[in-house]
DNA sequence: CTTTCTGGTTTCATTATGCTACCACATTGG
DNA sequence: CCAATGTGGTAGCATAATGAAACCAGAAAG
């Protein structure tokens, strides 16, 4: 079976196991474009049918969109961002950008705009608790109130050897 | 074959033929924490060795690592994150805040901290050209410079539509 | 009341995944 | 120097996921 991550005690893992599929990300992007019928799905992303039914079940499951009913006698529906779906728009802007910045240098397909001054926004950075810019360099990983002994155990072992990462 | 999605004109897309399977991933959130080995790919990830060897080639393909050698002779080798891996930080941070928000909240197995103070960092946020935080639903996608015909042509029709989204 | 559209499900061939075993070369210990 | 062990893989095979196409039921349109 395809592995999934979920035990791993580990954030990222937990949200692969969730949307770290290649359509699933594929059917975020359009409905953050404003795609919401299955045949508008399916058009754009150019998924099997099967395979979207399935990714969109799967995508309601975990809380990432919700079907709403539309037609009058309800068979017909739509597939709605959920606000936990919405929040994902950091994630896909960060694929977005980094993309643009090593794929497509100078040549974006799509810009991400203000839609109040038409200018593109700023790439995302990372902050410290302060709201000061930090470099890559000055960040580090370590366990947080929900960390397993193992992952304890992980980090132990690794600060002994180096000065962490 | 598994559908590769660079056609599509969208940095997304390909930035998912690049990293977007869940394997890859997993070794970048490793290599973010230091591992560089082979072995110690797989014990930390738990992928199969094909699977790793696979893998650890194609993101070496793709510029994310880069292979170092350091037996005296030379068939042992580290994988190291070259810039354009390190640059991927923000995607897996992004990943990662998103879990620790919606799949483990309060329990956040990892924290990302400021070296220097201890402190976890700010959750990432999108900024205007001016760096003002910047609300969703002031967001909006629109063609950019390497913009096909065909995606000009999807964003006219919509256009006439809706206002977009 | 027939036709078409929407939103799927089923079937089946093709690919990818995940084990386990195996292997070549290097290093280590004695 | 020689054996034992560690590293970094490949090879082969069973199983699971994918993708294409056909099929289908209910709703809407005419």
């Amino acid at each position: 079976m395809r592995t999934r991550f979920s035990n791993q005690n580990c954030s990222v893992a937990a949200a692969l196991d969730v949307i770290g599929d290649g359509w699933s990300l594929m059917i975020l992007r359009e409905a953050f474009l404003g795609t919401r019928r299955f045949s508008d799905f399916q058009r754009a992303t150019g998924a099997a049918r099967n395979i979207l039914s399935d990714r969109l079940t799967h995508l309601e499951d975990h809380g990432i969109l919700q079907r709403i009913d539309v037609g009058v006698h309800g068979t017909r529906h739509e597939y709605a961002l959920t606000p936990q779906g919405k929040d994902l728009s950091v994630v896909l802007t960060a694929l977005r950008q980094w993309g643009d910045r090593w794929i497509h240098p100078d040549a974006e397909p799509l810009l991400v705009v203000d839609r109040r001054t038409g200018e593109p926004i700023a790439p995302l950075r990372m902050h410290d608790a302060e709201g000061t810019p930090i470099s890559g360099r000055h960040l580090e990983l370590r366990p947080g109130p929900g960390a397993t002994a193992e992952t304890l155990a992980r980090f132990e072992a690794s600060k002994s050897r180096t000065g962490s990462r």
